[in-house]
DNA sequence: AGTTCGATCGCCT
DNA sequence: GGCGATCGAACTG
C-alpha cells in the first residue's frame, strides 16, 4: 500500500474497532500539514449509548449512516470541533474519533492555526485542538478522505505500533468502554483528565 | 419556541 | 481543580 495514495475505501469498511486501532500511526494530511493519528475512540453502531447516533438517524447523523471513508465534523461546546472516520458498509452506522495526532510536515502552518500553543506537543493532542491546527471545520463535515482535501495515508515504512487501550474519555452517558486506543508511550497522546500518580 | 447540555480547552486560583 | 466560553442539535411542551 504506498503511501503517496490515500487508504482506499476498504480499510475503512470493517469492523469499526479494528478501524480505530489500525488508524493509529496512519498519516493524515490537509492544508499543507501532515502528522500521525496516535489517538483514536470508537464509537459502535449497536449498543453504544454514548454515541451520538445511539438514537438513530438524524440530519446531524446522516453521515454516519452514509458509505465508509467520510468524514464527521460536529461542533462541542460551539467552540470546537471534532474529527470522526466513518466506518462499516453504508447503512451500518460506526465511527472513529481522531483524538491525537503528531505534527509531522507544514508545522508552520500549524502553529499559526494554533496561537498560543507553545510546545510542539500541545498542538494537536486533544480532538479540538488537532482541527484547528489542522484547518478543519463543519465545511469538511461529508468530506470523503479517499479523495480530498483531507486525506489518510500509510506511514513509510509502516511502523508497528504498541497499542495501549483505555475507557473512553468524557462519556458521561453511558459506562465507560475500553473503546480509546493509543500509541503506547508515545508523547503527543492526549492529557488524562487527572494526571496518573506515580 | 424554550431549554438543556455536550466525544473540549485554556485560563484562573 | 474549577469554571466560563459559545452554539446548535435534540428534546420538551
Amino acid at each position: 500500500m504506498d503511501s503517496a495514495s490515500p487508504l482506499p475505501r476498504s480499510f475503512y469498511e470493517r469492523d469499526t474497532v479494528r478501524v480505530a486501532r489500525d488508524l493509529l500511526g496512519k498519516i493524515l494530511v490537509h492544508r499543507g500539514s501532515s502528522g500521525r493519528i496516535v489517538e483514536t475512540e470508537a464509537y459502535l453502531g449497536t449498543g453504544d449509548e454514548a454515541a451520538h447516533f445511539a438514537r438513530g438517524i438524524t440530519p446531524r447523523t446522516r453521515v454516519i449512516f452514509g458509505p465508509p471513508g467520510h468524514a464527521y465534523v460536529y461542533l462541542i461546546y460551539g467552540m470546537y470541533h471534532c474529527l470522526n472516520l466513518v466506518a462499516e458498509p453504508a447503512n451500518v452506522a460506526g465511527c472513529v474519533l481522531i483524538r491525537a495526532i503528531e505534527p509531522l510536515t507544514g508545522l508552520d502552518r500549524i502553529r499559526r492555526r494554533r496561537p498560543g500553543a507553545r510546545a510542539l506537543e500541545h498542538l494537536a493532542n486533544g480532538p479540538g485542538k488537532l482541527t484547528r491546527a489542522f484547518g478543519i471545520t463543519g465545511r469538511h463535515n461529508g468530506a470523503d478522505v479517499t479523495r480530498g482535501p483531507i486525506t489518510v495515508h500509510a506511514s513509510e515504512p509502516d511502523l508497528p505500533v504498541r497499542v495501549g487501550i483505555s475507557p473512553r474519555i468524557g462519556i458521561s452517558k453511558a459506562p465507560e468502554l475500553p473503546l480509546r486506543f493509543f500509541v503506547e508511550g508515545n508523547r503527543f497522546v492526549s492529557p488524562l483528565k487527572s494526571a496518573p500518580r506515580r
